[in-house]
DNA sequence: TAGAGTACATACCGGTTTGTATAGTTCCCA
DNA sequence: TGGGAACTATACAAACCGGTATGTACTCTA
């Protein structure tokens, strides 16, 4: 009884709901934490219809990664929007992992603590973290190349490294300002190509 | 039957036995995922003495992390011993990373995988990791104030940075190289103090 | 010699885990 | 008018979770 309605509020189909409701709960509380009666209950959803969609928990992980690796590149490229100088571009990629980190409920790095939860080597989840991390490697590499640096790739790793210390210290600290200090460091170790 | 023996191998009392597998175990597969009954299994103890010695698995996680505490600081001054001047020493804190992370089995920082894992506040664990990380830094900030940097807690702050994404980014690729790459950038980032 | 301490074995508690089997309901489209 | 897709509801399996209750065996010390 009382249950005639379908889609008991939201406008989306069940496997987007789903899918939306599992990416929160896995950054909030974890994988592991997380199981499948509490995201099908959450999405007002059976565990037939669950299953019918996503196949296996670690099915819906994979899901809830890829979907994390697009959402963040899109806010990336908004972000950068704009931003003409390599310099500025570089700035404006700390800013934007700061203002992530500046959000309610941050908890790091959605990826690397996926990564650490999953262990077995051949899991699907892992090649999107890999893909995901070198993703943004290559993004920094090429504001190195545009500054006109002799070594891009060095750089672009140094950057990164200040940048992945940056956000597991602002988790455990719960503070965004790891991410200013990197910033600055990052500066530091970009070297002014020619004295205007 | 087949069993007057007890302490069936190791010299060590039965609480070590359990904190030395829990630490084993907790850092190879995860908090979560290891289970009381299988340490208790793996430790050839009951689970009713693992429950008399700790109290509850959040207190066998708690020993373990200041376990692990004293075990790193202890490796740490061993490795540095001898080295006398700043950047010697430096140099010598990431090559003891670096060594960790070529050992086999390595699967990052330990204190930051159980800090992703702990998700709740109060959890006794946190404030272990806290005071493990800051207690790094300190050390950090000592060299920097050594080698007579004008603002030593802001060049530990990046160094600190550097080593965290390193020890990030080696767990997730399965390679030293990170450490090597965020030593270098932090002797860049080491002004030197006087030319002599 | 008595008692404290330590560890043993076994069995159990309520609850949760991922995953499946079966049957019924609603909706849209041909 | 009928068929298929999408979804619901319920129930179950088999294992595992953290934690406890009860009672026994051994050793060391006062």
């Amino acid at each position: 009884m009382a249950s005639t309605q379908r889609r008991s509020g939201g406008t989306s189909p069940a496997g987007d709901r789903i899918l939306a409701t599992a990416s929160q709960l896995f950054y909030e509380r974890g994988i592991r934490a997380t199981g499948v009666n509490t995201i099908a209950e959450q999405a007002a959803v059976t565990k037939v219809t669950l299953y019918a969609h996503f196949g296996s928990k670690d099915g819906l992980v994979a899901a809830h990664l890829r979907a994390r690796d697009q959402r963040w590149w899109t806010e990336l490229h908004e972000f950068l929007a704009g931003r003409t100088s390599a310099e500025e571009r570089l700035k404006a990629m700390f800013d934007a992992y700061q203002a992530w980190a500046l959000e309610g409920g941050f908890r790091g790095c959605g990826f690397v603590n996926a990564a650490t939860e999953i262990t077995t080597p051949d899991h699907p989840g892992r090649a999107i973290i890999s893909d995901h991390k070198e993703g943004i490697r290559r993004y920094l590499e090429s504001f190195a190349t545009e500054a006109g640096c002799t070594d891009p790739a060095e750089v672009a790793d140094e950057w990164f490294l200040l940048l992945e210390g940056a956000m597991v210290t602002a988790a455990l600290r719960q503070s965004a300002e790891p991410l200013h200090r990197a910033r600055q460091a990052a500066l530091r170790l970009l070297p002014s190509p020619s004295p205007e």
